[in-house]
DNA sequence: TTTT
DNA sequence: TTTT
């Protein structure tokens, strides 16, 4: 059935990439994602929403993304249970990401460096990454 | 930030209706989300997605959906803490949902009665219920 | 980039299915999606959104929708440009569906037959295309 | 009926800000959306989507969005007829944006006056506008 | 602690 | 060129 969610958010730490015992690489991070209306304190709550990636996409997003990363994910809900710590049984609900695209710019290479590039050269956004290769024409 | 999530499922049971202290109905109700894929043992994962509606939309759900029929919400996700019943805080991520519609028919008025309507006339499908009446043009 | 768009409506005629020089299956059909807000005269406007179908899935689509069934569909945004009837060239946005729902009940296998089915026994709604099982867990 | 639309991509020109008769701001830009895989040259194609603002959404868009920048859009289909310049009816399928995320970093107050700020406080990303402020909680 |  |  259609299971469709979208988010742009940040990450709250670097990735984990772990390894499935058949090889598949999984990687996990949380988004940040401030809400677009204020609460009755006038201030902007923020959801922390966990995202799982397989695959190549999560190589690539370990590679590419860190802590304070401005990110979109497009993918599915999917919900998981697990065992509490007191034997509960207890459900987490996660994003299931499809496509992930790194939105803060490319570190400049020579950064930190002293050599600091001008404010023009200093990142690329949009840097696209996307396993979504196999739709013709 | 952009935050949308767009599901379609059943309701596995009639929606629950209440009212805040200022007098705002909230309904409640979870979708059963069956997944397009299938697990490790051949069968059809389903995702349960606890879905929160407000204000008018609210009573209009109480109303039109019921245990079993088919809906489809959009809206954005949302993480909410509370006290569980060992005193921990918990999270639960819930869908509030900005548009419901009924895509189950209308239950035919004289259902039941014994003058069975022709099959044709049993139901209207996709009866919308929006209250996104706000947008010029 | 991200370039995600959900729809449900109504298909205006039966789909067209063809297949590229290569056996590539193609199915398109219009689906009729309405507003859900009124125009200045009080009328609920309804926009025809053409959708192109791919492989598998196309032919699903031509076996199981039809004139005036409710569909869903998941898929993505694409502009085409054509050469006009007059030699300009012009351009379509096409709805690229990655996933199709059948919302509609099947039809009703003695439907017609003069022995009416009881309502309960209709048909069966939600009934789930998809080709996306590629996903791991 | 269920018609939404999330795109991220770059503005062609700088947004156009109008108003109508009855003083309601309307602004367009076209979005260029790459494509996630490869064209059969081994080209990522693009697809550029008009895109239309309304109200207090459309000044911001003017001010704050210009041609290059980074934006993500989350709204609905529409379909717009219009007569073309040889009288035939025409349509155009546009993005009705209900909410706008600015992606790329703010401009540096103090840019091109010599006195360079340091990479890390270049910009700053992720510039929220909404105007999605009306729901409850 | 679930829908068809 | 449009569906219910």
């Amino acid at each position: 059935m259609l299971n469709r969610v979208v988010l742009i958010g940040r990450l709250t730490k670097d990735p984990e990439l772990r390894y499935t015992p058949s090889g598949v690489a999984v990687a996990t991070f949380t988004l940040a994602v401030d809400r677009n209306f204020k609460n009755s304190n006038g201030e902007r709550d923020t959801d922390f929403i966990p995202c799982v990636v397989y695959r190549q996409l999560a190589e690539l997003c370990a590679n590419f993304l860190s802590k304070g990363r401005l990110a979109s994910v497009d993918g599915r809900l999917q919900v998981r249970s697990f065992e509490g710590q007191d034997g509960q049984r207890r459900w987490v609900t996660e994003v299931i990401a499809e496509n992930v695209q790194f939105l803060s710019p490319k570190e400049n290479g020579n950064s930190g460096n002293g050599t600091s590039g001008n404010a023009s050269n200093v990142g690329t956004y949009g840097h696209e990454v996307s396993l979504d290769d196999d739709i013709p024409f």
